[in-house]
RNA sequence: GACCUCGUGGCUCAAUUGGAUAGAGCAGCCCCCUCCUAAGGGGCAGGUUGCAGGUUCAAGUCCUGCCGGGGUCACCA
């Protein structure tokens, strides 16, 4: 049930008629007609561009077009009126009978109302997270897993086939220096003093597994040179690290489909694959690069490096791959690793970065593209700053010390529904203010409590009725809802299914949250309205009455429900 | 210097990817509880969408150039 859906392809079916009645041109292209909600509510309930869309390939002005178009919509059922207006907009007002039918659809389809088929048969990967593992995931973190994992079950709520996927970086040096600074915890175990370096890893967390370390292999790394001792400790520590990072996704309630490790692109001739892929296709040179213009790093050289011609896909210079000494650069992996979801036959990459690997984008994007020779398309999402607040003062991380704020601290102190709510108040793009007092708030301006609140409510009320001897879940003659107000929360669940493909079109969840903060807010409206009006209150002495109220409110929770279920958090019952 | 990103009432943010008279919430002022949770609701006031051009029936949205905040910038990942 997609009620938007519905009336666009009454339109289209009108236009069609009217060519055939030799109105219209035959053939015109519909593609671009939409049918939308207005945006002043004053205007009906619905509005169509399509005149105006037409008018220059029709070769008639756009109200000429309305007009004829207005006529043939006029002749069904479920149009009340059609008027035009402004350029050539056509205003629709439909029939109560819709509305309440809406409801009747929404209760019947139960939290599936809204699934859609825009991404039925296409393969979509979403990678996000991707945390070096070298120790708990932190703040920054938490807002890339919870994005990352509500736009994966919004993806899938809009018909897509999605596969969760984090990439381990276990392959570069700073997992060297996590084995090292696991060794000294190891060595700390052993009741030895140790100095620790500059650069190395110092948080507590890392005290555990040195004594784990020592349960696991006694003494007999204590006198070995690292060439000994780096390589599994290197691996006893990654393994380590990585149960954290999954036990911390877990508290949030995220559960990734794939975990693809980095290092197992090494030796294996993948990586080589890829370049080669890229070779095949004349994007690799050796060559030196120019220095940067206007800023020069202090100690540049020029340097012949082996190149990827990203140049040739969108980007501003063409990327090193393999460095001086003959090692790979963290990008070769990258881009063997992203060959390889092409390979598994992913019609769609997206990735999601935080902020500060926004110079990435280019060449990840040139990567793809090359590699895909153009056909599989990434979009890479940024993720912006948390910055943390308690009670509005700014709260301060040292990371030097190693006492960063974790997924965990936050998860713990606030729990996991309001951590991925308060996560997706704010457009991936945009900074986001997280204080630890207010999202707790139990007040309008937090939403969190705003939606769940409207739920309790429907909850509250249901059981009121039945302690009254009203059975809420019979069926409900719908006919009986026709006040304005109720139309009013009607017209907002009918929108579910539009907003649910315009989110997943863009892959913007924080949509989600939006609308239900809005539809809430209607729900209160609505309740309030009870106050001065008796009659429009949920439970009355009518018993078919009260049903038809209360299938209202159970609609509203229906789509409460489903819209939480895509951000990751549980309905309330009732607030405490 | 280059690239990315953002710039919307006093504050925090939306705006149906190009649609009509730019919407919410805070803060301010005025109202609404003998009544299902007032943990809420209704109303008033508040704007040249950073600036200047351009594209078209239509621009907060797209293009160009400035201004301002943030981020990034070859042998780190």
């Amino acid at each position: 049930m997609n009620l938007f859906a519905d009336i666009r392809a009454l339109v289209v079916e009108s236009l069609t008629a009217l060519a055939d009645e030799g109105a219209l041109p035959r053939g015109l292209e519909t593609q671009g007609v939409a049918v939308e909600p207005p945006r002043d509510a004053g205007h009906g309930d619905m509005a169509t561009n399509a005149a105006m869309v037409l008018a220059k390939p029709a070769g008639m002005p756009p109200r000429a077009i309305a007009d004829l178009l207005a006529k043939k919509l006029i002749d069904d059922g479920r149009v009340l009126s059609a008027e035009v207006a402004g350029p050539g907009f056509l205003n629709l007002r439909l029939a109560p009978s819709v509305w309440q039918g809406l409801v009747g659809a929404v209760l019947a389809d139960g939290t599936d109302y809204g699934r859609s088929a825009m991404g039925k048969g296409v393969k979509v990967n979403v990678e996000y997270v991707s945390a070096n593992p070298t120790g708990p995931l932190h703040v920054g973190h938490t807002r890339g897993a919870v994005f990352g994992d509500a736009l994966a079950s919004l993806l899938a709520f809009a018909g897509y086939d999605v596969t969760r996927e984090y990439y381990i970086n276990d392959g570069g040096a700073q997992v060297d220096v996590l084995a090292r600074s696991v060794y000294m915890r190891y060595q700390e175990a052993h009741d030895l003093s140790v100095d620790w370096p500059e650069g190395s890893y110092p948080g507590d967390y890392l005290i555990p597994v040195g004594e784990a370390l020592k349960d696991k292999v006694g003494d007999a790394y204590l006198e070995e040179p690292e060439s000994v001792w780096l390589a599994p400790v290197r691996e006893f520590a990654t393994d380590a690290m990585m149960d954290l990072i999954r036990s911390d996704l877990a508290a949030l309630g995220v559960k990734m489909d794939v975990f693809y490790s980095e290092k197992s692109l090494y030796g294996t001739g993948r990586i080589e694959a890829a370049l080669e892929a890229l070779k095949e296709r004349g994007l690799i040179y050796r060559g030196t690069l120019e220095p940067p213009k206007g800023k020069t790093p202090e100690d540049w050289e020029p340097r012949e490096q082996v190149l990827f011609r990203s140049t040739a896909h969108g980007d501003d210079v063409d990327r090193p791959v393999m460095k001086s000494d003959g090692a790979w650069t963290y990008f070769a992996p990258d881009i063997a690793y992203h060959y390889d979801k092409i390979s598994r036959g992913f019609d769609a990459l997206i990735d999601v970065f935080g902020a500060d690997h926004g110079g990435y984008v280019k060449r990840m994007k040139a990567a793809v593209s090359a590699l895909s020779d153009g056909r599989v398309p990434v979009d890479i999402k940024l993720c912006q700053l948390v910055r943390l607040f308690k009670n509005g003062e700014p709260f301060k991380m040292s990371k030097r010390a190693g006492n960063f704020v974790t997924l965990r601290d936050v998860v713990e102190q606030v729990g996991p529904d309001v951590t991925r709510f308060v996560m997706l108040t704010r457009k991936n793009d945009a900074p986001l203010d997280f204080d630890f007092d207010k999202v707790l708030e139990q007040s309008r301006e937090n939403p969190v409590f705003y939606v769940q609140y409207a739920n309790a409510r429907i909850m509250s009320v249901i059981r009121k009725a039945e302690e009254a001897g009203i059975d809420a879940s019979a069926a409900p003659d719908l006919s009986l809802l026709t006040h304005e107000a109720e139309m009013k929360v009607a017209k907002q669940l009918a929108e579910w299914p539009r907003l649910v493909e315009i989110a997943a079109r863009t892959n913007e969840p924080h949509r989600v949250a939006f609308y239900l903060n809005e539809l809430a807010g209607d729900f209160h409206a609505l309740w309030n309205r009870g106050n001065d009006d008796a009659s429009l209150r949920f439970v009355q002495d009518d018993v078919r009455a009260s049903q038809a109220k209360l299938a209202l409110a159970r609609a509203v929770s229906v789509v409460i429900s489903a819209g939480l279920a895509i951000l990751g958090v549980k309905p309330a019952q009732e607030m405490r």
